[in-house]
DNA sequence: CCGGATCCGAATCGATACTG
DNA sequence: CAGTATCGATTCGGATCCGG
C-alpha cells in the first residue's frame, strides 16, 4: 500500500488522495479557468515552492485529472481532463462553503484574476440573472463579466497598457465597479447595495449606480452563520 | 500571516484552510454520520495517529466546523456545528467524483461503518428510489438502510452478539444483501444486478433476488470515463 | 477503557539557487 | 520558459506514556 494511502476503500478517500494534498486544490481551481502554462500557474499562485508546483502537476496528470499539451509554436500548457473539468461543481460549492467563513483579508492576501473569476462563477445565481456586462477592478485585477440569457461568462483584462489590439470584448461595459475587499459583504448579503456605495465598499465609476442592484442580485452567497466553537 | 497560508482572498482558499489538512475531511465525514466519541474517531480512522487526531480537532474547533460536547454521565463527544453540517452536499459532491476514479482495494484498504454510510448517502437517488428496507453486509461492516417517500436512513449494525436489547430496527429488511468490494461496479453501472448476481460480486441472502434491481436503481453513481493522461 | 500528551525518526514542505 | 537541485524548517507517523 502506498505510504500516504488512508488505507480505506472510499470515495471521499480516493478524492482525497487525488486533490487533497496541499496545493493540489488551488491548482485544479485555476486550470478551471482555462488551460495555463507553468509560468501562469506559478504567478496565479505566488507563495507555492516551484518544486511542489512540478509535483503537483505530476500527481494530477497521473491521476487522471490533468494532462499536458504541446502547443503548436512554442511552449506547453497543462489543462483538465474531461475528468478533472468534472470536478467544477464541487470546487463552486466548495467555494460557497468557504465563502461563508471569509473574515477580513490577512496582511499580504492576494486577489488574483483566477481565484476572482472562479469566486464570480461560485456566487453566479441563474435564476436571478438579468442581462448585463459588468466590468469588475479588485484591486489590481480587472474582469469583464458578461450575463446572457443566463449565462455567465468572464474575461480577465489586462489592467496596465490598455489594450490596442482586438481584446477588448466588444465596447463598454454597462458598469465600471470598483471594489475593495468588503465587496464580500455585499456578496454575502451583511450589507445591501446602497450600504456598499455609502461605506465606500464599492464604487460605480461608469454607469449608473442602480446597476449595482443588478449586480448583487445576480452575484450572491447566501448568509450562514458559522456556529460558535463554545 | 500565518505560515501555512495559502496567502490568497479566496472561498476556495478559506474552505482548503478550514478541512484540507490531511485526515481533516475524513473526520468530517465519520462526523456527518453522527457524533462521534475521541475513541470511535480512531477506530473509524485505523490509520491516523493519535497526536494528529487531537491536533485536527483542535484546529476543526477553532474553525468553528466541530465542537466538544461533554456527555451528562461520562465522556464527551465531538460532533459538527450547524456551519459543519452544511458542509454535507460538498462531501455527497467530492465522494461522487472520487467515486469515478475508485479501482479496486488495495491490499490493506479497510472498509469502515461511518464511510460505508457515507457511501450510500452519496450514491443515493431520491428520485428513483422505491420504498424498500435493506440490509447490507460488506466485508464484517453491517448496515441497515430504510428508503422511505424518498428518504433515505441509515443504521449502523453490530455485526457479533446479535442485539437482545431494542436495537434492532423493527423486523427483517426486505432483502439482505451480502457484497464484496466489487458492489462498486454495480453501484457505478459497470454491470448489472444480474452480471453482478452470476459473477458472485453480491449475492441476495434472504429476500427475493429481485430486490437487488431496485436496490440497484435506488443506489447509482452514474459512470463517467476517466480521462486519459495522454 | 477514555482522552489525550510526549518523544523521535522519516517524510514532506518552503525558499532559494541553478540549468537546459 | 519550464523546470531540477539542494537544504534547513515543518509536519507526519508510530510508539509510548500518563492522568482520570
Amino acid at each position: 500500500m502506498a505510504a500516504r494511502s488512508y488505507g480505506q476503500y472510499c470515495g471521499v478517500t480516493t478524492a482525497v488522495e487525488l486533490i487533497g494534498e496541499r496545493w493540489s486544490l488551488l491548482i485544479v481551481r485555476d486550470l478551471l479557468v482555462g488551460p495555463r502554462r507553468y509560468t501562469d500557474l506559478k504567478q496565479g499562485l505566488p507563495r507555492i515552492p516551484t518544486n511542489i508546483l512540478s509535483t503537483r502537476l505530476k500527481e494530477l496528470q497521473e491521476g487522471g485529472v490533468v494532462r499536458r499539451v504541446p502547443l503548436l509554436n512554442c511552449g506547453l500548457v497543462y489543462e483538465l481532463t474531461p475528468y478533472g473539468r468534472s470536478f467544477e461543481p464541487v470546487m463552486l460549492a466548495l467555494g460557497r462553503w468557504g465563502f461563508q467563513a471569509m473574515g477580513d483579508p490577512e496582511d499580504g492576501d492576494v486577489v488574483t484574476p483566477d481565484s476572482l473569476t472562479m469566486a464570480l462563477r461560485t456566487a453566479f445565481q441563474a435564476e436571478d440573472a438579468t442581462d448585463a456586462d459588468y466590468e469588475l477592478h479588485v484591486g489590481d485585477v480587472a474582469l469583464r463579466a458578461s450575463v446572457r440569457d443566463g449565462e455567465l461568462r468572464v474575461a480577465q483584462l489586462a489592467p496596465p497598457a490598455p489594450p490596442v489590439g482586438g481584446r477588448m470584448p466588444e465596447g463598454e461595459a454597462d458598469a465600471v465597479i470598483v471594489a475593495g475587499p468588503g465587496i464580500r459583504r455585499l456578496i454575502g448579503g451583511e450589507i445591501t447595495p446602497a450600504e456598499a456605495l455609502a461605506q465606500d465598499v464599492v464604487a460605480v465609476v461608469r454607469g449608473d449606480a442602480s446597476w449595482l442592484d443588478s449586480f448583487a442580485a445576480t452575484f450572491h452567497i447566501a448568509r450562514m452563520t458559522v456556529g460558535s466553537t463554545t
